[in-house]
RNA sequence: GCGGGUGUAGCUCAGUUGGUUAGAGUAUCGGCCUGUCACGCCGAGGGUCGCGGGUUCGAGCCCCGUCACUCGCGCCA
């Protein structure tokens, strides 16, 4: 496909004799057998240069592809070849010659010809490489990261770079044939009080004041309903500052952020999912179920997989066994229980017959997790083993094995804490069996919906009720539910995407009604004279004909990342930052100059030293 | 902000129980080589063992601190 789009530009360039363009005629993975005889002209990298003494072949590389070069002594550009080195740039002139059978490369496409060169012309001679780009071997980070100009023509990263382009037109596509319209919104915009921590920019003509960059569209776009475009989409530049993770960039990232107007949330689910998967199932190889997207509620969410993000690849399932612990004889979780915890358990097919270190393995992993520990029953050959089984008693014992249906030589790890801690340790605690015990194919991709989320949540930090996601979310049952039940009951019209663990997206169907907006607010602590103040642009049209709307917003970066088959967001990023939010190529962020300063009307003042000194 | 991991030649790594002059591959430079596609062979240069301190007759190795990178926690409407 490439090639194609290469070669219209050629023809258009070139004119009728193809070696009258000052750089090539072919790109590096166009030659064929077809082409023996012609004479070419090719521009590109010195891959690889193999030296015989007498004759000397050089690898020459393009965006497209390799074509091997080759000189003998009786070229005149012999000498000039032998001291090339790796990287520098070359255009040659040549002759294609078929090679012999025995020298046919059959994992090149160019493999069965090669060029015969004539003259080469140095365009750019490359120093001693700091990183070279010839093989697959791992390199330091922060090396790759200020040479990525360098990283980036390895063939991994190159080739997900253009995975990625791709997989964006595509979507684009997709949107578009669904009637879906690209609007561009504002990068220098209001700072908003909720959610992640700005980026800032000072104001030249308004001392004191700032922008913000935007952390998502999300206020822009439901304008756009209200503006009676209907159907909105954009790869959208979001900008949060907060600390990186693998599969979390530091300061930005893209989303692929929509909006639809007169929707419920079925229409949303409708919308969106056949381009999800679409998109999956034509850049990835992996198996992927048809059909829709399973739909968890949260709360089934939480007690089966111990979060909101379940690797549905995991066939573990959590389940609640609080009630065979409760006055038992197993002291801890008993009392423990008195004291309002719960018990979950992890089942581990087949670990009964792995020795006591799996068990206390484990154990210790959540210890250095920060959890305060995982209990166990080990099985062997039908025998229910381990402290835990001693101290239960038989019937409790078996009563637990029935439930989980576990067999004679399976295994079974608990966690014990109030809801929220239980439900978090045996999520992860699920995620490690799962992983040790090879139970986690790495050839499907798994989607879900993760739906009914609460509207609010308490927050144990302020001693307070507040959003517990988006507050401009749809609560359901509207404001008969915000007046009349408890808030922490009601449920929002909030979902994701989540895809193998990981979080692709999250969308709702918004709060149109500026009455049920103040009055969510308020039971978040908010009044009305905030709400006005902090949102009164997206408020203030609510008054004036806003359709009821909704949508949601994928994460490009970890598409791409799924897709790539990528550990790491960085992989998938042209010019990404490091962790402490550098960028080591071109040395951001800098410091300015006093000039600068005065005009932003900005004075920096130093953080205090450590030590005092 | 906190916890884990890593840090030895440009790069990838080895380095035994603390013991003589810290090694290999690759890259670079020089020499040889007419069919390779990770070409091969011979040779050379290249080291603040991240940095600082300590223990010791002696530290790449042990201890303390610190820095960098990274993974996670916190954070992420």
């Amino acid at each position: 496909m490439f090639r194609a789009l290469f070669r219209r530009n050629c023809i258009l360039n070139k004119g009728a004799d193809s070696t009258m363009h000052a750089y090539r005629s072919h790109t590096c993975n166009d030659l064929r057998k077809e082409n023996v005889g012609d004479t070419v002209k090719l521009s590109g990298w010195v891959h690889r240069k193999r030296d015989h003494g007498g004759v000397l072949f050089i690898d020459l590389r393009d965006n497209y592809g390799f074509t091997q070069l080759v000189l003998d002594t009786d070229s005149k550009a012999f000498d000039t070849a032998e001291a090339l080195r790796s990287e520098s740039v070359i255009t040659i002139d040549g002759r294609v010659k078929a090679r012999s059978d025995e020298t046919v490369n059959k994992d090149l496409p160019t493999g069965d010809i090669e060029v015969f060169v004539d003259a080469i012309e140095i365009q750019s001679a490359a120093q001693e490489l700091p990183l070279p780009v010839f093989g697959e071997t791992e390199y330091p980070e922060d090396i790759r990261l200020k040479y990525r100009f360098l990283d980036l023509r390895r063939d991994r990263l190159h080739k997900n770079i253009l995975l990625r382009s791709n997989v964006i037109a595509s979507l684009r596509r997709r949107m578009i044939d669904q009637g879906f319209t690209e609007f561009q919104t504002p990068i220098l915009t209001a700072s908003s009080p909720e959610g992640a921590r700005d980026f800032l920019v000072p104001a030249r003509q308004h001392p004191g004041k700032f922008y913000a960059l935007p952390q998502a569209p999300q206020q822009f776009k439901q304008l756009i309903m209200v503006s009676g475009f209907d159907r909105y989409f954009q790869i959208a530049p979001c900008f949060r500052d907060e600390d990186a993770r693998a599969d979390r960039s530091p300061g930005e990232f893209y989303q692929l952020d929509m909006e639809m107007s007169f929707v419920t949330q079925e229409d949303v689910f409708n919308a969106i999912e056949p381009v999800i998967a679409g998109v999956f199932r034509e850049f990835s190889d992996k198996k992927i179920d048809g059909g829709a997207f399973p739909r968890i509620p949260f709360a089934e969410s939480m007690m089966k997989y111990g979060n909101d993000k379940p690797d549905l690849r995991n066939p573990l399932i959590i389940q609640d066994v609080t009630e065979h612990f409760r006055g038992s004889g197993f002291g801890i979780f008993a009392s423990m229980i008195e004291n309002g915890a719960v018990v979950r358990a992890i089942p581990a097919p087949g670990a009964g017959a792995k020795s006591r270190k799996f068990f206390d393995g484990t154990n210790d992993w959540a210890k250095k997790e920060g959890f305060a520990g995982l209990g166990y029953i080990k099985i062997t050959d039908g025998e229910a083993g381990g402290p835990i089984a001693k101290n239960l008693g038989e019937e409790r014992t078996q009563a637990i094995i029935d439930q989980l249906g576990l067999g004679d030589n399976d295994g079974v790890f608990f966690a014990c804490d109030k809801e929220a801690g239980a439900a978090k340790l045996a999520g992860v605690a699920r995620t490690k069996v799962g992983e040790d015990l090879g139970l986690i194919p790495d050839d499907e991709f798994k989607f879900c919906w993760i739906v009914d989320y609460p509207m609010f949540e308490y927050d144990e930090d302020n001693k307070k009720i507040d959003f517990s996601h988006n507050p401009f979310s749809m609560p359901q049952g509207g404001m008969e539910a915000l007046e009349n039940e408890d808030p922490l009951s009601i449920l929002a019209y909030q979902y994701d995407i989540v895809c193998n663990g990981i979080e692709l997206s999250s969308g709702a169907i918004r709060n149109h009604r500026p009455d049920i907006m103040i009055k969510a607010f308020g039971i978040a602590g908010y009044s009305e004279e905030v709400v006005e103040e902090e949102f009164g642009g997206m408020l203030n049209a609510f008054k004036y004909g806003a359709p009821p709307h909704g949508g949601i917003a994928p994460g490009v970066d970890r598409i791409v990342m799924l897709l790539a088959n990528e550990p790491n967001i960085r992989e998938v990023i042209l010019f990404p930052m490091n962790q402490r939010a550098e960028d080591l190529m071109m040395q951001a962020p800098s410091e300015v100059s006093p000039k600068q300063l005065r005009e932003l009307h900005i004075r920096t003042v130093e953080p205090p030293k450590k030590d005092g000194e």
